[in-house]
RNA sequence: GGUGCCUUAGCUCAGUUGGUAGAGCAAUGGACUGAAAAUCCAUGUGUCCCUGGUUCGAUUCCUGGAGGCACCA
């Protein structure tokens, strides 16, 4: 018997959450977030996390099932999903997968390679070198350590040579493991035992925005200025470099005023979601639909497409 | 009603001693295998308010008009 992932994507607040509920309840399964920041249970207006009733409408898993002072990374989010979904395929051959974090979905989808655990002292390390010398430090570093992948991102990728982000991993792995990190690049063969039957939800830009605004002024209704005022003495910590929370933060610093916090919440979505379309865009087979378009006929694709699998 | 100033990119404005223009922000496109709601890269054609004149040539100077702001009545 095959298996089926439904993979809802989308930018945010296009409706992805409503969606799932409603296959989830035709399919009678499960739901598996892929969401970068539900996962933190500290978190809950800021992140759109599904409210109460939703949540009793289906069984979701992965929501605020973290803490923000837990380090948890796309490695481990693989690593978690893929033992869920094993046991959720033995009730139920299809199952939906719902997020607007690209990386996580293709963590699940394609899986990442293996990468050794680094310690931490590592990164510190790195930080402190980074912080003193700048991006030259991590260039020189990756030229030495690992030529051919550093070779590579000139002619393909320049611009992540000024990624310091992106940098700094490489670094850290060849540092921490003492091997180049391009050694770890496509080790792994990707064997899913399930068939990703991938939708989009897509609207006109003007739409999009449109929603975006007007959620981001829900969120203030609803209290985000409260619950960021309790996570605020934690600023530092990764799970709230986030949209929504560092803006506010600005705000209790005194660096904004609380209209221009909020202005920038909704500028910085926008911005965000143009990210996730760029991210998405790429999507192989992946169908989209309009975010306006009516559950049956969302169901009978996937319907259809389980069935050619099956023959 | 009078006088002065203003009208240039989506917004705020700069500028062209007359040779059709450029900053910031916004916006747009892209990259991205353990920080990813993060991080990074790239992108500026717009009736220079309208009209007539001077000129080889006007967004720039001059005439008239429209709109805005300020002050005086």
């Amino acid at each position: 018997m095959n298996n089926y992932l439904i993979t809802i994507i989308g930018p945010t607040a296009i409706g992805k959450t409503a969606l799932s509920i409603k296959l989830a309840q035709h399919f009678g399964c499960d739901i598996i977030s892929c969401d970068s920041r539900q996962f933190f249970k500290e978190m809950t207006i800021g992140t759109a996390v599904p409210h109460p009733e939703e949540l009793a409408a289906a069984k979701h898993h992965f929501i605020q099932n973290k803490s923000v002072f837990e380090a948890y990374s796309v490695g481990d989010f693989e690593t978690d999903a893929i033992a869920k979904l094993e046991e959720l395929f033995k009730k139920n051959n299809v199952q939906i997968m719902v997020g607007g974090s690209g990386l996580y979905v293709d963590a699940v989808l394609k899986g990442f390679d293996d990468f050794p655990d680094i310690d931490a002292s590592v990164r510190e390390e790195i930080n402190a070198k980074y912080d003193a010398l700048g991006i030259n430090y991590l260039q020189d570093s990756l030229k030495e350590l690992d030529t051919d992948y550093y070779n590579k991102i000139l002619s393909e990728n320049p611009q992540t040579l000024q990624n310091p982000q992106r940098m700094k991993r490489f670094v850290e792995v060849c540092l921490g493991s003492g091997k180049p990190y391009s050694s770890f690049i496509g080790q792994k063969k990707n064997n899913r035992n399930f068939t990703p039957i991938v939708i989009g939800l897509e609207a006109e830009r003007e739409k999009m925005y449109e929603r975006i605004n007007l959620r981001v002024d829900l969120m203030m209704q609803e209290g985000l200025l409260e619950e960021a005022k309790a996570l605020y003495p934690n600023k530092h910590l990764n799970a709230l470099q986030t949209v929504g929370y560092r803006e506010l933060f600005d705000y209790f610093d005194g660096r904004a005023t609380l209209d221009f916090a909020i202005e920038e919440i909704k500028k910085n979505t926008r911005r965000f979601a143009k990210r996730q379309i760029t991210w998405f865009k790429r999507s192989e087979n992946a169908m989209w639909f309009d975010y306006q378009t009516d559950v049956s006929e969302i169901i009978n694709f996937v319907e259809e497409k389980g069935t050619r699998y099956k023959a």
